[in-house]
DNA sequence: ATTTGCATTAACAATTCTGTTAAACAATAT
DNA sequence: ATATTGTTTAACAGAATTGTTAATGCAAAT
């Protein structure tokens, strides 16, 4: 076949492999799944990625990478005043998630069942965050000097924000045969919650 | 042996199994290793649950249960005062959280990845739901009436309790090497994310 | 036309995991 | 003492799942 047909082929296993292990993870995807779902024999999935796990790899980088950016887009613009700054930086981490739904989960029971996994890549991480938020907290405690916000520590701010624009998501599932007509128009309740979560956190730094 | 000790057997499967199935989910528990943590051979697993399902089913129906605990409690006592009344119910669903950090986890990855398996069950809670919000929503309004807070919508408002107080249990493994030292002690890290939930909520509702 | 190299398939091998069974064992009642 | 009942073990069976391999196909290069 055509290395255009191959590239295709090769594609399609990992599109399907992203579906399945993002919705099922590790444990519960079936590498004849992925295959069937892919349009080829499961020996074709072994040729091309050796392993499940390998392949596996191959979609955690990958969404990892996903999540590094998203949490990025919080810290925003650094040139707008800090509540237009906030307002962009959360609205924008929103819609972040909201194009990818399942991908917090997906994140999370990764780390919570082989953290040894991740050891090294948060090594690398960890230490690089600390002078992230540091641009952000030097503008809060600004804007907190001449008394235009309240003073907050910026991780607290950062873990606030991520819980209810993460939460959104995650629950929804959970959430929406509790809610009747609120969840009913599934657009209509994400503009809203967006909405909710970016009033609430403005809320926390205003003045009294 | 005693019935005494047969209980104790029964449930120390039923012990193993819930720290199992938590973790690692129903698709990553392995019935041979729930029996190896109980100090059982396998086939007693089978000879007292018949199948892993029959005794994951066990462990849902437990959880379930203190999750809808957990959800009642964060409508708090309605003798009190709004504000107080809202102080105290996101402190206490804060803490049923803390004592069962893995429960949130455990019950959406189920609803997402069968959710089939609780349609019936969700039939029965969601019309109950609606007439447990009520009471709080009528307890909101009459302070907004007398213009002690802003009003909200109950739901949104429940909405960002959970999402802020799960949230920081749910992620705790993932965020833990992200914030450095804010973290690093995990009881009072604990203590401060509680009194950063319930000044967020409370100033959500504050009238400017 | 033949070779070369990658792609593809079908069949199979190995392992892991769930669940069963038959026999041994223990406690209690008769 | 013996029968009865429930408990426990070891060995096994069956199914599902991952991974391999050897043969075949196909396309481009020589």
């Amino acid at each position: 076949m055509k290395s255009n047909d191959k590239q295709t082929k090769e594609q399609e296993i990992l599109k399907a492999a992203e579906q399945e292990f993002l919705t099922k993870g590790y444990d519960g995807a079936r590498t004849t799944s992925i295959a069937q779902a892919a349009g080829v024999t499961h020996a074709m999935l072994h040729y091309y990625f050796r392993t499940k796990e390998q392949l596996f790899d191959r979609i955690v980088e990958s969404k990892f990478s996903t999540m590094s950016q998203s949490l990025i887009a919080i810290l925003g613009d650094p040139t707008l005043p800090i509540v237009e700054r906030l307002r962009v930086g959360i609205g924008a981490h929103f819609d972040f998630v909201a194009e990818n739904p399942q991908l917090p989960r997906f994140v999370i029971n990764e780390i919570v069942s082989r953290p040894e996994r991740y050891d090294i890549l948060y090594k690398r991480v960890g230490s690089v965050v600390d002078n992230v938020y540091n641009g952000l907290q030097a503008d809060i405690d600004r804007a907190a000097e001449r008394g235009e916000i309240e003073r907050v520590d910026v991780r607290m701010l950062l873990i606030s924000i991520m819980s209810l624009n993460i939460f959104t998501f995650l629950a929804y599932p959970f959430m929406e045969p509790l809610m009747g007509e609120l969840m009913a128009n599934r657009e209509q309740f994400i503009e809203a919650r967006k909405a909710e979560n970016i009033a609430t956190i403005l809320k926390r730094i205003e003045k009294r």
